[in-house]
DNA sequence: CCCGAATACCTGTCTAGACAGGTATGGAGC
DNA sequence: GCTCCATACCTGTCTAGACAGGTATTCGGG
């Protein structure tokens, strides 16, 4: 009953995604419980006919998922979910904007004197000048969240048209080619719509909002835009799972 | 110039760590940009004097971090950072949990007939028995986080006392052991403070707070456990990071 | 009975080589 | 000038074997 389940070598799948969701269903049927020492890796090549590299390449993709954790010299282990584990990534805003039936709105693009907080996140001197870009992203016609973004003024570097349009918005949210920030810092937090973002909203001022604020550094570690996504929190969710809820896709990666 | 960097096989970090770290360092300093194709693994090979299965490693590893992408005979090439990239975990949580500061009181603990919506989240019958905990954690003596959970009341299993306890509140945050769960859901959204929350938290109803609400199932993929942490937003918040903000240590695992 | 050493087992790491399949480029043929 | 194909290069995957170092057990000596 243990030879069963070598791998199919004729299958699309390869044989390390193969072997990991075969220990990933035996974990979902309850095979395998939590705090269960798993086969060991000289085990899995046995029982699958595979080398031990591909033994140790499907027991990292369980590692990662947080199904299983590994100890030096003792095994391999099958964990419990736990809570703190989960985690919240900003796909559903990505998604969002990539959908066709969001359409954006700038609702300000213009050059500013800093205000004092501006300055202080952009550290720039006060009023200095700023580009400020505000939009709402809506859905289905109805507003979803509305986002500002405070960049700090360059002359040397024109303002593209590119700047304020949807692109620019999703190449914030998802840029497969060139940016000119080197990294960023993000803080999710929640908050309560102002007079002025609920009216952009159409919501009452005082109800639930999410935050998601962001601050970007350019190569010398100077912050360059600083802005913030405000959202109506019976829109948008941020959702996560822990454990193995069920077998996924053959494992990607 | 571009022999050097071979690595060094006496050090305590793994070579496929150390080139790792030497290409993200690369990439900070801007030798490397985004867009830019990396050398090739054969080139890194020759380049750091390692085999390519350790090349693949290094790469792997800056892979994960979202650092690099890797397209299928086409090269390696350093991604912009995006900001839909980011993941948010529940870290803060389990730290707070975790220290020696925190203090966990219960409020309440005792068996009820399950309420309408608490039925619903648990697919039990109305009135169903259900054991319902309420936490309150502070930390330095001020409340941050309020929880209430319920379970499904299973005569069979009695209700042992560490199920009341920080222990508890601690497993179900990180637990490297068992439990009766097999996974669960999360959802993390923004709220306002009710009036007995806000009179749990010493603070004002209608503040701005986030809950985390989370749903864990059995073996039989049914709902067993059902609650909800609600904090005040001035008092904890959710950070990430996207791109390479610094050289970290040593890029673990 | 206790303690330390030998031992068996486990994960961690690395190597050198192999084949598959995707991608881009340049040249031959039309 | 255009199409198609050979080619070079790249990542993806797998193998078989090796050594290091952590862990637990067992066995023997004191």
């Amino acid at each position: 009953m243990s030879k069963l389940n070598r791998v199919d070598r004729s299958s699309f799948e390869p044989p390390y995604a193969q072997v990991a969701r075969s220990v990933r269903e035996r974990i979902v049927s309850g095979e395998y419980t939590a705090g269960d020492r798993l086969p060991s890796e000289a085990e899995l090549c046995e029982l699958y006919g595979v080398s031990r590299m591909t033994a140790r390449r499907a027991v990292a993709l369980l590692v990662r998922d947080g199904v299983v954790m590994t100890e030096n010299g003792r095994g391999t282990f099958v964990k419990a979910p736990e809570l703190g584990a989960a985690t919240f990534d900003l796909g559903s805003l990505r998604r969002l904007v990539d959908d066709d039936a969001t359409s954006v709105k700038i609702s300000e693009a213009r050059i500013v004197p800093s205000s004092p907080r501006v300055s202080g996140k952009l550290a720039v001197g006060p009023d200095s000048p700023v580009v400020v870009i505000k939009r709402i992203v809506s859905s289905g016609g109805e507003p979803v969240f509305y986002h500002s973004e405070y960049l700090v003024f360059d002359p040397r570097r024109p303002l593209v048209e590119a700047e304020y349009g949807v692109t620019a918005l999703r190449d914030l949210l998802a840029n497969a080619g060139k940016s000119g920030f080197k990294y960023g810092r993000l803080d999710l937090h929640a908050s309560t719509l102002s007079e002025t973002e609920a009216s952009y909203l159409g919501e009452q001022p005082g109800v639930p909002a999410w935050v998601v604020e962001h601050l970007f550094y350019d190569f010398e570690n100077r912050p360059v835009s600083w802005g913030r996504f405000i959202g109506r929190a019976d829109r948008l969710r941020f959702s996560a799972t822990v454990g193995v809820a069920d077998v996924p896709d053959g494992a990607r990666r």
